[in-house]
DNA sequence: GTTTGACCTTGATCCAGATCAAGCGCGCCC
DNA sequence: GGGCGCGCTTGATCTGGATCAAGGTCAAAC
C-alpha cells in the first residue's frame, strides 16, 4: 500500500501511515481502509467545551493538534483535572456513549473523530487494535498513578516543577527533541487550569511560578512561554528519584 | 463442560466456571484448559510485601481472598496509595516483567498467579480476554481519576467519608449485600494505610474518624469493625453528588 | 486612544491539616 | 502477671497553602 501523507504528527508508531497511536501499531491491512471510510474531523477553539460530563458522545477520537483536558467538578464548584490529552492522545472510552467528565479545549485544537458504532465493530473484530489500546489505557493508569502522588504528597513547589518537567517531555517528544540541557516551550494552560492540574488555587500556582523563576529554575517570556536553563535543575525541584519514570 | 466448584469469590461474572474477572466473561473453552495448566496459588500474611518496585515479577494473578496495595515512596519517606485490590482484581501488567510499585498485603492475601509468559501468550491468543482486560482497565482508570478529586479537592472529612462508602460498595458487592440503609464491614487497613490513601496523616484520619463517630455517622465496635447505620447519611459526607457514580 | 475584560501577580490574613508529644488498650511473649 | 510493642487516640502548637483583596498587563473592541 502507497505511503500517504497525513498532517498527523509524527508520534511513537513510526511506522505506519494513520500516526494515532491508539489506531496504530501495524495498520498497513484493511482495517485503515475502513478507519478512512468513519472518520472525519472537528475543531475547537482555546476555551471552548465538547462534550459536558453525562453527554451523549456518539464518536471517540484522537488529538491530532492541540490540548483538551478531563476536569471534573463538584456541586460546590471546586473542580479537578484529571485528564490532559496531547496530540497523539485518546480521547473517549469504547462501550460507553456518555461522557464520564467535562472535556474541554485549552488551546485551539483538532480532533479526528471515528464514528463510535463502526469503531467498536473494527475494535471487536481486530485485535491487535484493542491490544493497542490495552497498551495506551495501561500506560494512562500509570500516569494517573503518577499524578496520584503528585496530588496526595507533593508540596505546591514540587507540583508546579513535577508539571512544567512533564509538559516539557511531552512537548520534546512530540518535536522529536531530548529533554536535556535547555528546554523550551508554550504552557498550554491558563495559571487557573494549572491550579484544576495541581489541587492549587491559581494564586499559589502563581507565586510558586515567580519563586521558581526568582531562584532561577525556570524563565518566563511573556506569561506562556517557558524557558528552562538546566533541566537537571528542574528535576531536582520535582521531588522525584533521579533515575525517575514509573518503569523502575 | 463440567461445572468447576472452585474457591473463587462470585463476582460480576456469573456465567464463568473461574470467577477471575480478568480471565473471564465466557471461558467455557480451550483457554481456561491452558488457564489451568499455568496457575498456582500464593499466600501472604498482613503485612507482607509481595514485591518491591524494580523488582523482577514473573507472574500476574487474580486476587482471591484478602487486600493488597499498591503504593510508591518518595526518597524522604513519604508514601501515596496508589492502588487498593479486593478479591477480583487483577495485579501486574502484561508486557511489563518489572513491578512499577510497591505490592503489600493488607490484610491475610490469597493470589492465583498465572506464570507470566505463557499468560502473555495466552491474551495475545485470546481477544475476549484481552478485551476483558482492557475493560477492568479502563474501570481502573475512571476509579484512578475519581480518586484524583478525592486527593486534589476534597476535605479531610470528605476523604475518610468516601473512603469508607468505596469501601462499603466493595465489600457489598462481594457479599451480594446491598447498600442501603444499615451496612457494616471490617476495615482492611491500618489508620496508617488509610492515611497513604487519602493523602492525609494518620492523626488526621484518627481525628476525623472520631469526629464522624461522635456525629452519628459512623459506629465503631473495635478498632477495625464499621457499622454505618444510614448509608445516606454517610453519602452526604462525601461531597459527590447524590447519584454520583462515574457513568453520569 | 480609551475602555473593557481576561489573565496574571502580589500582599495581608486565616485556617485546615501537619507536626510534635503524651498516653491508652490490648494481645503477645517471657 | 508484668513488661513490651504495635496500633490508635487525643492534645497543643505550627505552618503551607487558601482566602480575601488590590492592582498590573495586554490585546481586542469601540
Amino acid at each position: 500500500m502507497a505511503q500517504r501523507q497525513l498532517a498527523f504528527p509524527q508520534v511513537e508508531c513510526a511506522d505506519c501511515p494513520i500516526r494515532h497511536r491508539a489506531v496504530c501499531a501495524r495498520c498497513e491491512t484493511d482495517e485503515l481502509e475502513q478507519l478512512e471510510a468513519i472518520k472525519y474531523y472537528r475543531n475547537y477553539e482555546a476555551g471552548q467545551t465538547i462534550v459536558w460530563a453525562g453527554d451523549k458522545m456518539d464518536f471517540v477520537a484522537s488529538v491530532v493538534h492541540g490540548v483538551a483536558a478531563l476536569t471534573q467538578t463538584m456541586e460546590d464548584g471546586r473542580r479537578q483535572m484529571v485528564g490532559l490529552l496531547l496530540p497523539s492522545d485518546f480521547l473517549g472510552r469504547p462501550n460507553r456513549d456518555r461522557a464520564a467528565y467535562d472535556v474541554t479545549a485549552t488551546t485551539d485544537l483538532q480532533l479526528c473523530c471515528f464514528r463510535r458504532t463502526p469503531f467498536q465493530d473494527l475494535l471487536a473484530n481486530t485485535p491487535h487494535v484493542s491490544q493497542r489500546l490495552l497498551e495506551m489505557t495501561l500506560d494512562e493508569l500509570d500516569a494517573a498513578r503518577e499524578w496520584m502522588l503528585l496530588l496526595g504528597r507533593k508540596t505546591a513547589r514540587e507540583k508546579i516543577a513535577s508539571f512544567l518537567s512533564i509538559i516539557a517531555r511531552r512537548d520534546a517528544t512530540l518535536q522529536q527533541r531530548p529533554t536535556a540541557g535547555e528546554v523550551a516551550f508554550d504552557l498550554p494552560l491558563t495559571r487557573e487550569a494549572m491550579a484544576d492540574y495541581l489541587g492549587l488555587t491559581l494564586e499559589t500556582v502563581s507565586r510558586q511560578m515567580s519563586s521558581l523563576k526568582k531562584d532561577g529554575v525556570i524563565r518566563l517570556e511573556g506569561k506562556r512561554h517557558i524557558v528552562i536553563p538546566d533541566f537537571d535543575l528542574l528535576m531536582d525541584e520535582t521531588g522525584d528519584d533521579a533515575d525517575g519514570g514509573v518503569l523502575a
